[in-house]
DNA sequence: CTTGAAAACGAACGGTCGGTCGGTATATAT
DNA sequence: ATATATACCGACCGACCGTTCGTTTTCAAG
């Protein structure tokens, strides 16, 4: 890696926890570059512009979001157990020092939800690839056997999706200790409810699928 | 109403609008000022400083949610009836033209968690409020004996508000239309999980207390 | 109508923003 | 060692930020 390629990469760690704290918008050039002990100048010659920089920094993100959370999980076994090891990666994801402000897709979620641009569209496309992904976990574990076939992996991969946003409101805003357990909890009873034939779904009679086991399983 | 008093509302309802959009630090006094074709310092007069105006944005929109959401449940049957007002009011609210940012409170919760000051106390508070009020639901809902009562409503309260977070999230970055149907059968699950008793629920061997009813509710 | 208070104004302040530019130092290849 | 490309710097720009201040307009009570 030359040289430039180096403080490049200096520059987006830094830029990433910065941005977790006060947003892709809240990150001013001046402040990263004082961070760093940097010029203004030589900081934003690598990039160009800001909106090029805030890319980079999504871009950056998401490389380390697969680096740590999606390419791991590929070595569990498909299914069930996969779909957790999503899950748990994504909630030691949202804890992560070098995300001193929580889980960035979350703040510039809402950040860039109504500023168009390379920066929200980016970002909605990767945050579509990660929902497909979890889609993906759930349908194996239906293909398996694991889970009931008449569950709907789109709406299971909101519910886990919607889970992680709570629990990141707990957790960041209300500084609520129990966020973790709880968040655990719901998902532990998403998986229960996929699983075993219960009398909640009394709609949609589905074939003679039977579960595969019903201990509800410690969190890992 | 006076004339200082009837501006000061003019200002409040379009900071509102403004501010769910671009939030509340993207909301400037210039922009705001051009907005209602005043002038910056003619605005600024009636708050003193910006924090003051952010502030008073969120207790006006605080005082906007109790009036069109919380006054109107407490007309409903406690219990289940209400909480399914209340979370039919709250998917309501994130649509309503006078936010056309989606929920004021979403946008301000990840902008304000890491950055400590009044807003953010302010803000903290009334969420908690607004937790303790879904909770109350529950609660009301299990001694009225709609509910099993070995449920946990802080768990059924962390649930909706996820429910809510990740309706936003589908909503207003993704797009999706299928965000409020999604979000309604979430929350259907939620309540029939909640009302019989099912083998979801291994653990915690509760009392004798019957279901109520078992036909699932069409959403109002 | 007079008068005093309340409300709104325009101009200006110091500061920070993103971005540009010419020049200097540093690395890399020959 | 030299030459060339790359990396970095300090100074500076116009624009906008929140805020202040003295003045003018508007309003309502006497």
């Amino acid at each position: 890696m030359g040289k430039g390629a180096e403080t490049k990469d200096t520059i987006l760690r830094h830029a990433i926890g910065l941005a977790s704290v006060v947003g892709l918008e809240g990150l001013t050039i001046g402040g990263l570059a004082k961070e760093l002990a940097i010029s203004k100048s030589g900081l934003i010659a690598h990039f160009g512009t800001k909106e090029a920089l805030q890319l980079s920094v999504l871009q950056a993100a998401a490389g380390m979001f697969g680096n740590r959370i999606i390419v791991p999980s590929q070595r569990a076994e498909p299914g069930e157990a996969r779909l957790r090891v999503l899950f748990e990666g994504w909630l030691r994801w949202a804890r992560l020092p070098e995300l001193p402000g929580g889980c960035i897709f979350v703040s510039a979620s809402v950040e860039l939800d109504d500023r168009p641009g390379i920066c929200r569209y980016f970002l909605a496309r990767i945050q579509k690839d990660w929902l497909k992904n979890l889609e993906a976990a759930v349908a194996e574990a239906i293909e398996l056997g694991q889970f009931r076939a008449n569950i709907d992996p789109a709406q299971v991969a909101f519910d886990i999706i919607a889970i992680h946003q709570g629990f990141h409101f707990f957790d960041r805003l209300l500084r609520d200790a129990t966020a973790e357990v709880r968040a655990r909890a719901a998902f532990n009873f998403l998986v229960l409810r996929a699983r075993q034939r219960g009398p909640v779904e009394a709609e949609e009679e589905g074939g003679a699928e039977a579960p595969a086991e019903t201990t509800p399983p410690a969190g890992a």
